[in-house]
DNA sequence: GGTCTAATATGTCGCGTGGCATAGTCAAGT
DNA sequence: ACTTGACTATGCCACGCGACATATTAGACC
C-alpha cells in the first residue's frame, strides 16, 4: 500500500526523463525499470504518456520547489541559491552524469507522438508545464530578494538570471561531465547577491 | 552545384535539432524538409545519424561562434553579450518560438538507436561535441573579457554565467513563448560587465 | 458464497524508425 | 562507344512505439 504503483510510474517517468528526455522515454521503459505492471499504465493514467509526464513533472518541480522554500526560509536568498546549485550537484554526480533536469528536457524537445508526428495540442500542456515550474522557482526566489530589501523591478531580473543560469550550467556540466560550471556560476551568483542586498549579516 | 545536396541536409538537420531535439529528429523527416533525396543520405553520410547530427552540431557552434567574434571585435564583450542574446531572440521570434539552441537539445537527452536502446559510444561522441561548443563560445567571451583588463581567474566563470544564463533563458522562453527572460538576463549581465570592467568607454 | 470493482496480464494493431541492399541514372574521361 | 564512379531511387528488414481490447485476478463489502 504505502508506495503504491501509480507512485512508482511518476518517479520512474521523472528518472528516465532526467537521463533520455522526453522522446527517448518509452512507457515499455518505464515499466521495465520500476518493476510496475505494463497493463496498469491504461488505468492509472487514461490519458497515456501525456499524463504521465504531466504527473512527473509536476513531481519534479514542486520537489524543487520545496526544497528551495526551506533553505530560502532558513538561510535566505543567498541560502536558496547555495542549495539549488548544491541540489543539482549531487543529481549529476549521483548519476554519473546521466541525469539533469527533466523540466528543461522536456521544454528542450517536441513531442512526438506514436504516429510519428509532432502533436501540437500536447506539446503546449507539456510547455505550459515547464513554464509553471520555472515561473515557480522565480518567483520563490524573488520574493527572497523583495524581502531582504532588493527592488521589485531588480529582484525578478535577478531570479531570472539565477534560474536561467544554474538550468544552463546542469547541462553543459552533463555535456562536459564535470561539475565545474556549477562551481563558476554559483562563485560570480553569491558575489552578485551580495553586493546587490543592501546589508549583509555578519 | 553551389548549394549542393549534403549542405542542404546537415542545414535541415540542424534546424530540426532546434525544434524537436535530437530523438525526435528523423533523417526521413530531413530528407522531407529539405526536399533532398532519400537515397543520398548513406552515400554523403555513410556513418548514418551519427554523422549528420555531428555535422550539424558543428555547424550551428561555429556559425554562433563566428557572430559572437565577430561583434566581440567590434564592441567588445558588452557587444558580444548584446549580440548573442540578440541572435536567440531572433531565432525564437522568427519561429514563433519553435525553435531553440540545437547544441543545447542536444546535450539534454540521450542517443537512442535503431534499435530503441541508448547507444553509449554515440552518446558520448555527440555530447563532445556540445562541450566543445560551449566550450568555443565561452573561451571567445572569456578572452574578451581579459583583453578588457578582468583577471583570469574572474573573466572565466563570467564567461560561464554568460553562456549558461542565455543559454537556460532561451530555452525558458521557449517554454514561455515570450523573450522577457532573455532580456532581463541581458539587463542583469551587462550590468554585472559594467561594474566587472575597469573603466567603459563613453 | 456472491457481487462488484479496482488492478493487472497479455496480445494485437498500425505506424515510423535507421540501416541496408540493389538497381538505376548521368556526366565526365578515355 | 565504353567504362568509371559519383549520385540517386526504391524497397525491405527487424525493431520499438503508444494505444487499445480482452481476459483474468484480487480484495472489499454485503
Amino acid at each position: 500500500m504505502s508506495t503504491d504503483t501509480r507512485q512508482k510510474m511518476v518517479l520512474g517517468a521523472a528518472e528516465l526523463l532526467r537521463r533520455r528526455g522526453l522522446n527517448a522515454t518509452s512507457l515499455r521503459e518505464v515499466v521495465k525499470h520500476t518493476g510496475t505492471p505494463r497493463g496498469s499504465i491504461r488505468h492509472h493514467f487514461p490519458q497515456g504518456k501525456r499524463q504521465l509526464v504531466e504527473e512527473a513533472l509536476l513531481l519534479a518541480g514542486h520537489s524543487v520547489s520545496a526544497q528551495l522554500r526551506q533553505r530560502v526560509q532558513q538561510a535566505g536568498a543567498l541560502g536558496g541559491l547555495a542549495a539549488f546549485i548544491e541540489g543539482w550537484k549531487q543529481t549529476l554526480e549521483q548519476s554519473d552524469f546521466e541525469a539533469g533536469c527533466p523540466i528543461l528536457a522536456v521544454a528542450a524537445e517536441q513531442y512526438v507522438a506514436e504516429d510519428g508526428y509532432p502533436n501540437a495540442e500536447v506539446q503546449d500542456q507539456l510547455l505550459q508545464r515547464t513554464a509553471a515550474a520555472f515561473a515557480e522557482w522565480q518567483s520563490i526566489l524573488r520574493e527572497a530578494l523583495q524581502k531582504e530589501g532588493i527592488a521589485a523591478d531588480q529582484a525578478r531580473p535577478l531570479a531570472t538570471v539565477i534560474i536561467s543560469a544554474v538550468e544552463g550550467a546542469v547541462t553543459m556540466c552533463r555535456a562536459a561531465k564535470s561539475t565545474a560550471a556549477l562551481s563558476e556560476v554559483e562563485w560570480v551568483l553569491s558575489g552578485l547577491l551580495r553586493t546587490a542586498l543592501p546589508s549583509t549579516p555578519a
